[in-house]
DNA sequence: GTGCTGTAATCAAATTTTTCCATAATAGAT
DNA sequence: ATCTATTATGGAAAAATTTGATTACAGCAC
C-alpha cells in the first residue's frame, strides 16, 4: 500500500467533490461541469482511495453524503475558495497597500525629487515605507541582485535586463557670488579655464558628465577646493571666488543668493528611472513608478501639482 | 484570451512553486521533487499563464522571485498545508470531539440500554451530542434514509444494505402480583389462557414477538387492558389480578415488587445494533458502536462496568 | 571584449493520465 | 417481479505530462 500524497489531486478534483456534494448525484454535477457522468465517477474514485473513505454511498436516486465527507467538506470549499483568491488579478489599493519600498539614488536625485516624492507618497499611500539607499557607482547592480525596487540615476545603465523610463533633463550650469568679477560678463571658455573652482568629488571615483564636455577635453580646471558632497557648501564658501559647476535644478534649489550663469560648454543629461524583471508586472510598484514620473512632471510645472489637493 | 480556471491547477504544482521559491533554482526543485528540469519549466510556464505574472526572473545562477511571487507565497504555503491536513486520516479524539448523533429505538430500549449509554458517553465524550427518536416499526428506513446513525432493535433488518451487530439477548417472562393465586404455582398454558392479561399496544400496530410462540397459536388472550406504554404501569395496575408478558430485562428494571415467573412457552429473542454505510467508516461512530456494544456487555456482568471508574 | 560554465527555455517523442462511449450492475420505485 | 434512473466498469480515444536532447541565456573568469 503506497502512501498518498496530496501532489496528484488537483481542484478539479475537488470541485467536482463539492458538486456532487451541492447536487447529491454523480450525473448532475456531470452536467453542470459539462463532463460525462464515468468521468466523475473516475474523479470520485481517486478522491476514496486519497481519504480512504466512500465519501458518497448510493442512497435513493442518487448518493448521500458519509459522516467524513460532511466532516470535509467546509475545508474543501475554504482550499477552493483560497485558490480562486489566488487567480484573482492582485488589487492594489494606494490607500491601504502596505508594502516597503526600496529606491537607489543619489545626491542630485535625494535634492531634486525625493521630497516631492516623499510628500506625494505619504499623502496617497501612508502605509507604503520607503528605503532611500546611495546609489554610488553600483546603481545597476545593487537593481540587479534585487537590492533596489527602483533605481534613479542619469547615468545610462543599459543592460536589457533593466526597463527605463527618461524622467527629465538637465545641464551643468555655473554658481558663482554676486560679487566675483565674472558675475556681470558672460563666461567664455578661458574665463572659466582660468578660474577657481570647488569640485565636489563622489565616491567610487565618479566623474560628472560636464568634465566630458568637448570644450574642455586637454585641459587641465584650477581645482581649490574640494568637497565630497554638495550639502552645506554654501556656507562653506561664501566669500570666495570659486567657481561651482553643478546642474540647473540643483543649482536652482541650494543656490541661495548665488548667481547662475551660462557656463561655456553645453552638457546636457537625463535623469532616468530603472527598474527590473521582479517588479515589472506587479501593480504596486506599477503605480509607484507613475507617482515618481508624476513628481517630475510637476518639477517642470509646479502650479499643477496643486490642482490635485 | 480565455479566461483562467483554478481547476486545471494542481497541488503539484503548487509544491513545485514552493520548492522553486525555496531553492531558487528550478533544477534543484526538479531533484528535490524527482523530475527533470524541463517538468519544472512546463509547470512554472501553467502558473505564469494562471497567475498572470513571471514570477520568477533569471538571476545570477538561478531566478529570483517577482514582488508578486513574494506576495502570494504566503498563501500558496496556507493552502498546501490545508491540503495535507485534509488528507490527514481522521482523528477522533473522545473528550474533544463535537459532534451529533441520532440514535432510533423504542421503549425497550430506552429503559434497558440508554441509561447506562448516555452515562457512559458523557463521561468519556462529553461533547457529543446525542438525539434519540422513536423508531415506531420504520427504524430500517430511517436508518436508510439518513434520518438517525444508529437503530437499536430486536427486529431483524436483513437489508444487505445495513451494518449490524448482535448485542445481547433476551426473552419474555410473565410478571404478577405476588398476592396473585399463580404467584405460588408455576404457570401452565392452561393458566396462562385462563388469566386476564395486560397488554401493551405499540404505535404502528407492532405485535411483541411471544404472540408467535408456536404454545400460543390458536388461541385468544383474555386481554382485560391495553396499555400505549410500559411506563409508570406499576401503580395503574397495583392489586390487580393481570398478567403481563413482557421482555425479562425489562421485568427486572420496571417490576419493582412483583414477581417474576416462568412463562409456558419460550420465546428468545436477540437485540442488535444497525447502522448504514454513510457513518460505517468514520472514526467517531466506530468509536460510539464500540461504546454501545461496552454497554450491552455490561448488562450481563454489572460489575465489570465498575472497574473502569 | 571572448570564451566558459551553469542554468532556464524549447522541441519532438514517449508515457501517463484523463475523458469518452458503450454497457453492466445496482437500488429504488411502480 | 419488472421497470427506471443511477452509479460503476472496461476498452478506446484524446489530452496532458514527462522525458531526453538541444538551444538560448546570464554571469563569471580570463
Amino acid at each position: 500500500m503506497e502512501k498518498f500524497d496530496y501532489s496528484t489531486l488537483s481542484f478539479k478534483s475537488l470541485k467536482t467533490l463539492k458538486l456532487i456534494y451541492e447536487q447529491g448525484s454523480l450525473t448532475a454535477a456531470a452536467i453542470e461541469l459539462g463532463q460525462n457522468q464515468p468521468t466523475v465517477s473516475y474523479t470520485l474514485e481517486q478522491m476514496r482511495e486519497a481519504l480512504q473513505d466512500p465519501l458518497f454511498v448510493r442512497s435513493g436516486r442518487g448518493v448521500a453524503p458519509t459522516s467524513r465527507c460532511h466532516q470535509i467538506m467546509p475545508e474543501i470549499e475554504k482550499l477552493i475558495r483560497g485558490m480562486s483568491e489566488l487567480l484573482q488579478p492582485e488589487n492594489f489599493e494606494p490607500v491601504s497597500a502596505r508594502l516597503d519600498i526600496t529606491l537607489s539614488c543619489n545626491q542630485y536625485e535625494l535634492q531634486v525629487i525625493v521630497p516631492n516624492l516623499v510628500q506625494r507618497i505619504s499623502r496617497l499611500a501612508p502605509h507604503i515605507r520607503m528605503t532611500f539607499i546611495q546609489s554610488h557607482v553600483s546603481g545597476h547592480q545593487q537593481l540587479q541582485r534585487g537590492q533596489c525596487d527602483f533605481l534613479l540615476s542619469p547615468v545610462i545603465h543599459d543592460y536589457e535586463a533593466l526597463y527605463q523610463r527618461a524622467l527629465f533633463q538637465d545641464r551643468y550650469v555655473c554658481l558663482i557670488s554676486t560679487v566675483h568679477p565674472l558675475a556681470r560678463q558672460q563666461i567664455g571658455r578661458d574665463d572659466y579655464i582660468a578660474a577657481k573652482h570647488l569640485e565636489i568629488h563622489y565616491e567610487g571615483g565618479w566623474k560628472p558628465f560636464y568634465l566630458s564636455a568637448p570644450e574642455l577635453q586637454g585641459t587641465n580646471l584650477n581645482i581649490a577646493l574640494r568637497l565630497p558632497s554638495v550639502s552645506n557648501f554654501l556656507s562653506t564658501i561664501a566669500g570666495t571666488e570659486l567657481v561651482i559647476t553643478l546642474p540647473e535644478r540643483l543649482a536652482h534649489q541650494i543656490g541661495g543668493a548665488m548667481q547662475i550663469k551660462e557656463p561655456p560648454f553645453s552638457s546636457r543629461f537625463e535623469l532616468c528611472l530603472y527598474w527590473n524583471k521582479m517588479t515589472h508586472h506587479s501593480k504596486a510598484h506599477q503605480w509607484f513608478r507613475e507617482q515618481i514620473i508624476e513628481v517630475c512632471r510637476e518639477l517642470d510645472s509646479p502650479e499643477q501639482g496643486l490642482r490635485g489637493k
